[in-house]
DNA sequence: TTACGCTACGAAAACGTTTTCGTGTTGAAA
DNA sequence: TTTCAACACGAAAACGTTTTCGTAGCGTAA
C-alpha cells in the first residue's frame, strides 16, 4: 500500500528543504530550472496531490458549500442540489450535503458541524419544525461569524441574508387566474397549513386571484392538509362533497391524489374537473394524465443560490446588502387542463 | 461580527497557556477544578467550538465520508444517500456528495478531488461511462492508498473492495417466474445495453426463467433501448408489432413508458397486458395504474454500505478480506398486475 | 535538613501547507 | 582586490489542535 506522499517526503528523498519542493511545484522563479524538473518529475511519478486539509487550515477556505435541506428524497431538492453542485464545481467548490429531516434539532446539529470549520458558507432550505418555531437563532450565529447564508424556497423574513425564491403568491395567482379565465366557477385548493411559508403564500395566491376577479371565496373548497401520509381521505371529502370544476393543489403529492380520488369517484381528467398542479417533478411527467404544473426550476434556483454564494464568498469586504433573488416560474400545461 | 474564537485567544484572554485551556475543555485531570471551570464557563461564553479542519489536519481523519453518484434527480440514489446520511449521523460522519454526470472524466475529478485529504473513504456507483470503458485505474488508486471505498448497485468484479448489491439477477428471474407461473405466454422485455451492469444481470434473469420453464426465448420481445430519452418510440415499436400479455421492464422509466404505450394502442394493464417494473420510485407509486415492481430498497443500501464502509474506517488494521453485501428485494404487488 | 512525590501548569512537537525573510555563493563591476 | 547584485535555496512562522514531556512549587516523611 502506497500511503499519500507529502512535500515533506519529496524533500527529504531529494535532500532538499520543503520551501525548495514546494516553489518548484508552484512554478516559483526563485528555482532553478534544473531542481524545478527535478520536483516535479518526482511528484508525477509519486502522484504528489496537496493536501486539502492542510490547504483550508492555512488559507482558512474550504472551498465547500454546505448545503442543508429537509429531505433529499424529494425531486424538487434533488434538482437544486444538482443545480448548485454544476456552478460549486466550476468554480471549483466542493459540496457537502446534510438532511434536516424537517427536524429543528438535526437542522442545527448540522449547521453547527458543518460550521466548525468544514465549510465557508451554506445554502439551505429551512425544515418545518424551524420556520414552525420560528426560531434562527442558529443561523444568526453563523452568519454573525462571518459565514454568508444563501436561503432558498423555505425562507423567513426573520433572517438577513441572500435568498433565492419564486414569487409563489404570483404563481398561484397565475395558476388560479388560468382558471378564472377559463371559465371554471368552482375552483378547490388543496394546500398546506399556514406555517409552511409557501404553502401559505401560495393559499394567498390563490385567494388573490378570486377576489381579483370578483369571485365569492368559499371556505369549503379550501382544504388544508395536515398529515401529508394520510392526505387521502381529506382529499376524498373535499371532492366528494363539492361540485367542483377545477382543482389548484400546492404540490404534486396533492395533485396526483386528487386525480386518483376524482377517478375513484367516476369523473375524469381534465373533462369533468381540471388540475393544476405545483412543482415539476416525476409524478407531474408521468402520472396519466400528466398534470399541468407551475414549475419552479429547482436547477436554475441551485445555480443561482450558488452564485450568490460563491459571489459573496470571493470578495473580500463583506457587505451587508442582501438581496433576494426571483426565479420566475412557468405554468406547463400537460393534459390534465383543457385549453 | 464576532469572528470565530480559537484555543489560543482564550488562553491569551485568561492569561494561560493553550495546553491548560485544552486540556480544561477536555476534562483533564492535570487541571484543577478551579482552572478547568473558569476556562469552561469563558469557552461556553464565548461559544467555542473546536475546529474541524485542525482537528482532521492533526487526526489524518476527517470524519467524512465522500459519496459519488451518478445523477442525484434518481429518486434511487436519492434514496441511498438519504440511508448512508442516517447511518453517518449517528456515527458522527458528515457525507459529502458529488455526482458523476455519468461521465468518466467527472467521476475521476470528483474522486482526485475528494481522496486529497476531504474524505476518509468512498462509497459509490459506477457511470455508466465507467462501465463502458472499464477503466478503474483512478479506484485502485485511492484504494492503494488505503482508503477504503464501498461500491454499491453499479459495481464491477475488476475492483478488489466491499460491494452492496441486490441480487439483480434472481430478482428478475422472480418477475418473470411470477408472469410465467401465472399464465402469462409473451412476456416482453425492455432492457438497457449490455454494458449497464445492473440491465445485463436484469436481463439474464428474464432468460434464466424462460429457460428453467422451457419456454422458448423470442428475440422480438426483447427491447434493448439504447438512448433513455427516446424511449418511447421503442418501446410502441415493441408492443405494436408484438402480440405479448406481459412486459417486465428493468426500470420505472420504461415501465410506466410502456404502460403509456399500452393505453395509446387501446388495450388496458393489467387486463390485457400486465406489466412489471423495476425500482420502487415515485413513478411507480403514484402511476395510474401503480405498477407492481421489484424493490430495490435504497435506504437499505445505503445503510448497508455505510455501516461497512465505517466499520472498515474504524478499525485500524486493514484486513483484505472483502465482502460483498446482497440485499434482498421484494415484489411489491400494485395495480399494474393481476393476481 | 534532605529527599521525594504530588499537583498544576507550560513548552514544544506534530499534522502539511505556503510564504516571508534571511543567507551563502557566484559573477561582474569598480 | 573590494563591493554588490543576482541567484538559488533554507529556516521558520503560521493556521488550530492534541499530547507528551518537563518542571516549578509545595507539602510531607525520614
Amino acid at each position: 500500500m502506497r500511503r499519500k506522499v507529502t512535500l515533506k517526503q519529496i524533500a527529504k528523498e531529494l535532500d532538499i528543504s520543503i520551501s525548495t519542493v514546494s516553489k518548484s511545484l508552484r512554478d516559483s522563479h526563485e528555482i532553478s530550472e534544473e531542481t524545478r524538473l527535478k520536483v516535479k518529475a518526482f511528484a508525477k511519478l509519486y502522484n504528489y496531490k496537496p493536501n486539502n486539509i492542510a490547504l483550508s487550515l492555512k488559507n482558512k477556505k474550504t472551498k465547500t458549500i454546505g448545503i442543508i435541506i429537509p429531505e433529499i428524497v424529494h425531486h424538487f431538492f434533488a434538482t437544486v442540489i444538482s443545480g448548485i453542485e454544476q456552478v460549486a464545481n466550476e468554480s471549483g467548490y466542493n459540496v457537502i450535503v446534510t438532511l434536516s429531516d424537517e427536524s429543528f434539532d438535526k437542522e442545527v446539529i448540522n449547521l453547527e458541524m458543518l460550521a466548525s470549520g468544514s465549510t465557508d458558507g451554506f445554502i439551505m432550505s429551512l425544515s418545518k419544525e424551524t420556520q414552525l418555531k420560528k426560531d434562527f437563532h442558529h443561523l444568526e450565529e453563523v452568519i454573525n461569524q462571518g459565514m454568508p447564508v444563501v436561503l432558498f424556497d423555505r425562507v423567513t423574513n426573520d433572517v438577513f441574508c441572500d435568498k433565492v425564491i419564486i414569487d409563489d403568491q404570483l404563481a398561484a395567482y397565475n395558476a388560479t387566474e388560468f382558471f378564472i379565465t377559463n371559465k371554471y366557477k368552482n375552483i378547490a385548493l388543496i394546500t398546506t397549513v399556514d406555517y409552511v411559508s409557501v404553502g401559505k403564500l401560495r393559499t394567498e395566491g390563490y385567494l388573490k386571484a378570486l377576489t381579483n376577479y370578483d369571485i365569492k371565496i368559499n371556505e369549503n373548497l379550501i382544504t388544508k392538509v395536515e398529515d401529508i401520509e394520510h392526505c387521502q381521505d381529506q382529499i376524498i371529502d373535499l371532492i366528494t362533497n363539492n361540485s367542483i370544476d377545477a382543482v389548484f393543489a400546492v404540490n404534486e403529492l396533492f395533485a396526483v391524489t386528487a386525480i386518483k380520488a376524482i377517478n375513484k369517484l367516476g369523473k375524469k381528467v381534465p373533462e369533468d374537473i381540471a388540475v393544476i398542479g405545483f412543482t415539476d417533478g416525476i409524478i407531474s411527467q408521468f402520472s396519466t394524465p400528466t398534470i399541468t404544473t407551475v414549475s419552479q426550476n429547482g436547477i436554475k434556483m441551485g445555480q443561482k443560490a450558488a452564485k450568490m454564494l460563491i459571489e459573496r464568498l470571493e470578495k473580500d469586504e463583506d457587505d451587508e446588502q442582501y438581496t433576494t433573488e426571483i426565479i420566475e416560474t412557468e405554468l406547463i400545461f400537460r393534459e390534465s387542463t383543457t385549453t
